[in-house]
DNA sequence: GAGGATTTTGACAACCGTTTTCATTTTGGC
DNA sequence: GCCAAAATGAAAACGGTTGTCAAAATCCTC
């Protein structure tokens, strides 16, 4: 029985950016779901344990979700104002982690790499000036 | 008044890697300090506002903190056995976040760029194998 | 040096996101 | 229909962190 998880799934997909699990609880209660927050947790944490989903911690300690296309190895860009998110690759990246591993005698290196910036549309340029 | 300050700061500068602001505390209490959870944790606050240690979050959304070496922009290179940290200048990566971000028209780039690895004392290799 | 304002401290409570508990409901098999 | 297994969700528990507030330490002025 997955049709909440698959909901959740579908919440997911339809956002551009990373959710938290209150967020996504709160859309679907709005959109007249019956679901409980432990559900909306437990669908979240299965589908990040099926790789379905990425998973990562705001500096305020928050889990946010988002549903990605590619389910190769990706890292995200992300828009510090509006939260819209790029998949990008990093071929360079992935293979500077793994020099500097081994150069420090490390082995089965992982790595967690995170880009944020202001979009185009959320440039401050883009709009009224500065100061 | 930085005298508690100072003290929070010396424990993380004798820490080979990154510590928890309860396992300050406990270390403190240990050696006999008077001081109370509160405190550290506005110590590493103050500290992390300076820029005097660094910052960041497990996966368990605890925030961990280190007395870095060098006050320019680095990186971590993390064992996930023993919790050894090195610091890492990566330039390259420095490079390719940016390159990244404004070809996707995204300005103020930043990054977060954590490896983790199993460094050699740790390594399942260098002790019995097995399994 | 005394008196008072200011800052720092720390015990404790409040918070907040997350996880667990557990009774109820739903589902699937026969 | 009936039972067992799984899923659900309300509420409580949890754990790290932050806020509160009164007491203590410190600084400044006279």
């Amino acid at each position: 029985m997955t049709t909440r998880r698959d909901a959740v799934h579908d919440i997911l997909r339809r956002s551009a950016g990373f959710r938290s699990a209150q967020d996504v609880y709160a859309e679907m209660r709005l959109h007249g779901a019956k679901i409980g927050l432990t559900t909306v947790y437990r669908a979240l944490q299965a589908l990040a344990d099926n790789g379905q989903v990425d998973v990562l911690r705001t500096d305020d300690g928050e889990s946010v979700y988002r549903a990605c296309a590619s389910d190769v190895h990706h890292h995200h860009l992300v828009c510090r104002k509006c939260g819209r998110t790029v998949e990008v690759a990093g071929p360079a990246v992935e293979r500077w982690a793994e020099a500097v591993g081994s150069e420090h005698g490390f082995t089965e290196i992982t790595h967690t790499v995170e880009v944020f910036g202001t979009c185009a549309s959320c440039s401050p340029s883009a709009a009224a000036g500065g100061r």
